[in-house]
RNA sequence: GCUGGCGUGGCGGAAUUGGCAGACGCGCGGGACUCAAAAUCCCGUGAUGGCGACAUCGUGUGGGUUCGACCCCCACCGCCAGCACCA
């Protein structure tokens, strides 16, 4: 027999897949379709870790198996080629990104190739190619066009040291991941994304796809819908009023202070007639010089700071009674109103605050049996209100339908939703991304580039290294900023920051679809066909950032017309991560990464994609073990050897066809439900069968082939050449089981005395009930005889139970 | 703190969703082949007791439901992930 060399076998198939174009698809429109999508990668400077081919190999196996089951299969990969990395690099070392970028990728994708994968390589899509990016901004145009794309003065990450602002991803601990200096908030203007104008549509969305539930969970936590009531507080001695949303109107009558941010406008606002101005400036600039971070760290059992606004109170709407105004930073300007009534009986924050500065706590919610000025009592979900004046006796909802109806007659409160999700912070100061197509023009504002100019191309700069004010290395090359406005043709200046890394990939899965269409992102008819997405795997870190940016986009883009779907992906699963065999995360001052060009080399490509899928449970985390990568590459060359005992044979030999039948039901089902691990120990196992007889025939040998070609594409296609079958594995039908021949004629069953397993017998698979139980009692005897029958069991093809006194 | 998930041999992990716990793989022990080793093949491998057939115990802890519980219910402990002063 040949000796099984793996780097010869695999690079000869990989050389006659791409001869035959095997894996390129085409818009067959008679064959029913299939997109099966993996997360495009970030082509780093590292090449391709071992966590890479975990989701590819998945999905590739979906891919392939779905071929075999006659589906006209779109299996695309490209490259979501901006960010900072590469930008870093290449201020590092003096190289164009773009030469980076381009020698990552062929790296990328010279790994992907030795890997076996059956993408369509015809549609490699670059998310830094203009004739892709030309697309980005043109629906970054749309999105301004409809007015959800705007300018607006944002707090951001200033690094003190670098002089520039950061992604939340570069501040770790606080710091700047660069230099070490200390993280600000500083407030920037910026471009936003409206996707709070999306939050009830992405919402509802979910109920209508099909994704693993920790990630819809995620995603509806993320957009925090509450339904509460604004209510209006007046401000004594002025016509102004201070607004805050609650989701307890119910206990008004419990408010016996206010707290508003730090940043709030009224503060300004009533500056001269606040006694301790001074006093609340220091305490607001304080707090701005937290960064996120310290705020965030320092939340949970932080001591509650603040300062009482001196000569303004607020007006108690349900009772007129006066209370008095504090600034602290428990309360977020980004959420809500940036301003809370305070129910200290009820809420453990305010609580806290009130006992600090002595202030009244009123309970308002009977069903503590503590005093409220002792203890919180904040689980006030049912109870009955008290000291509430016209809602005193309700029940908490009734008495806050009640509020509401009272609050909207007065004119000083309404029913009101509000989300969590803020808006989309979409400008970067960066030079590798794609250039926002804005000019501001002084006369006419900020002036969309017309779309007959896109690309806007990113220009040829001298240097990427951001400038001393935090602007965009575009900004010093006058030759691009300065420009005419397309609308009055005056002088205007364009904008020079760039999109950040989410854009390219908020869409890329359309361009996919159609990847060389210059009219549109794709056509209406590629589109139709090919969308939505039936299968899209990616990582859980993604949930609240690619998987809501994408879906809003497509939504918008249905809502112009532009896509025919509304929700982009129909499935989404995601994959665990690998660790090292230390069991922490790979990394490089961890020392425990491995390298997967290693394990191509030392084991094969096949060794390596069945040891991921067989390392354990897809979805979650796994351990890297050189020792589980050998018992793979083992049972390769167990399979291998298969050889050695083939015998010619046209059919199933008798005595396995059950098991025959039972693996392809056992595969067929696991490789649908991410459960290859279990998939592949039945292939294990059927061998071992194979093993132990001594033989197996050409027609048994040729399925298990077919069964084990999704996983191990290489080895077996050239055994099946090797035994002399016609034609490829990856064209082959996949098999079908008759769920007859998946069970035994006869099955052995249990034969309980009082739930305790005593004997196991034989008996007929069809046996009745009565038979049963006599053949059971006859096998247990020794244990029933003499003893007074209770109750007796059959569970059929499992178990009888006598149960005796 | 909140949300989601997990807890099973020496290890990675199975268990048709209430029916023989530990499939499959790793590791380990023994044997065959070999001058020897590697590779390969065969046998064994949850714990305790027994030469043995076998018996008892055993799925984080404590209780419960059931003829029967890794699985369902209640309480608790521990770990992982995400969010976190969200009004």
């Amino acid at each position: 027999m040949k000796e099984y060399v793996h780097s010869e076998v695999e690079k000869k198939w990989q050389d006659i897949w791409d001869r035959e174009e095997a894996f390129c698809v085409s818009d067959d429109h008679s064959k029913p379709k299939y997109y099966a999508l993996v997360e495009f990668p970030y082509p780093s400077g590292q090449g391709l870790h071992v966590g890479h081919p975990r989701p590819y190999t998945a999905m590739d196996i979906v891919a392939r198996k779905r071929r075999m089951q006659g589906y006209n299969v779109l299996f695309p990969m490209g490259w979501d080629a901006f960010g900072l990395p590469t930008e870093n690099y290449a201020i590092k070392e003096h190289i164009h990104p773009k030469i980076v970028t381009e020698n990552n990728v062929s790296h990328f994708k010279e790994q992907l190739h030795a890997l076996g994968y059956s993408f369509d390589w015809n549609r490699e899509v670059n998310t830094t190619d203009p004739s892709y990016y030309k697309w980005t901004q043109w629906i970054f145009l749309k999105l301004f066009e409809h007015g959800l794309a705007y300018k607006a003065e944002v707090p951001i990450n200033w690094c003190t040291g670098c002089k520039v602002s950061l992604a939340n991803e570069e501040v770790v601990d606080g710091v700047c991941e660069r230099c070490g200096s200390p993280v600000v908030r500083r407030v920037k203007s910026q471009w936003m994304l409206k996707i709070t104008e999306y939050a009830d549509k992405l919402l509802e969305g979910l109920d209508t796809v099909d994704y693993i539930e920790k990630i819809k969970t995620q995603q509806r936590n993320w957009i925090g819908r509450s339904t509460g009531a604004e209510v209006d507080f007046g401000i004594a001695g002025t016509e102004d009023i201070l607004r805050v949303f609650t989701t307890r109107c119910d206990t008004l009558f419990g408010a016996t202070y206010m707290v508003v941010a730090p940043e709030h406008p009224l503060i300004e606002k009533y500056a001269d007639r606040i006694g301790n101005m001074d006093e609340i400036r220091a305490y607001r600039d304080e707090a701005n010089k937290k960064s996120d971070f310290e705020r965030a760290e320092l939340s949970a059992d932080k001591e509650k700071t603040g300062v009482r606004i001196e000569g303004l109170t607020a007006v108690n709407p349900v009772n007129n009674t006066e209370i008095p105004i504090y600034v602290s930073d428990y309360v977020l300007m980004s959420y809500g109103t940036g301003a809370i009534m305070a129910v200290p009986a009820h809420d453990t924050r305010d609580w806290a605050f009130a006992k600090k500065f002595g202030l009244p706590i009123i309970e308002v919610v009977s069903g503590s049996d503590k005093d409220v000025n002792e203890e919180c009592y904040p689980d006030v979900s049912e109870g009955i209100m008290v000291n509430s004046g016209f809602i005193d006796g309700l029940n908490v909802k009734e008495a806050q339908k009640k509020m509401i109806g009272f609050l909207e007659k007065e004119g000083k409160g309404r029913e009101k939703v509000n989300f969590k999700l803020r808006d989309w912070i979409f400008s970067r100061q960066r030079y590798w991304g794609e250039p926002i197509p804005i000019v501001h023009c002084e006369k006419c504002g900020y002036v969309a580039v017309p779309y007959d100019e896109l690309p806007l191309m990113l220009p040829e700069v001298e240097s990427y290294e951001p400038t001393d004010t935090g602007e965009s290395p575009l900004s010093k090359m006058e030759s691009f900023v300065n420009c005419k406005c397309p609308k009055c043709g005056g002088p205007g200046k364009r904008e020079t920051d760039t999109m950040p890394q989410w854009a390219g990939s908020s869409w890329y899965f359309l361009r996919y679809c159609d990847p060389h269409n210059d009219d549109a992102l794709a056509s209406e008819e590629a589109l139709k066909y090919w969308m939505p997405v039936d299968w899209y795997n990616g990582g859980m870190e993604h949930t609240t950032l690619h998987l809501l940016y994408s879906r809003f986009w497509h939504r918008f883009l249905y809502d112009i017309g532009a896509v025919t779907c509304p929700e982009p992906y129909l499935k989404r699963t995601s994959h665990g991560l690998i660790l090292g065999s230390n069991n922490e995360k790979m990394s490089k001052s961890r020392g425990n990464v491995v390298n997967p060009d290693d394990i191509v080399r030392d084991y094969g490509a096949d060794t390596l994609r069945l040891y991921e899928m067989f390392i354990g449970a897809f979805d979650m985390a796994a351990s890297w073990s050189d020792e589980g990568v050998k018992g793979c590459r083992r049972f390769l060359d167990r399979v291998w050897r298969l050889q050695d005992i083939l015998v010619d044979g046209d059919s199933y030999s008798q005595d396995m066809e059950t098991r025959i039948h039972q693996t392809i039901k056992k595969v067929s089902g696991d490789f649908d439900t991410l459960k290859y691990n279990t998939g592949i120990a039945a292939l294990m196992s059927l061998l071992n069968d194979f093993t132990k007889k001594g033989s197996i025939n050409k027609a048994e040998l040729s399925l298990f082939l077919v069964l084990l070609n999704p996983v191990a594409p290489h080895i077996t296609e050239e055994m099946w050449e090797l035994i002399g079958n016609e034609g490829r594995v990856y064209r082959q039908t996949w098999p079908s089981w008759d769920e007859e021949k998946t069970v035994e004629d006869t099955v052995e069953i249990m034969v309980q005395v009082n739930g305790k397993n005593r004997k196991t017998i034989s008996v007929a698979r069809d046996i009745d009930k009565d038979s049963a139980i006599a053949a059971g009692r006859e096998a247990v005897a020794e244990w029933v005889d003499g003893h007074d029958t209770v109750k007796e069991i059959f569970v059929p093809g499992r178990l009888v139970n006598i149960v005796v006194k």
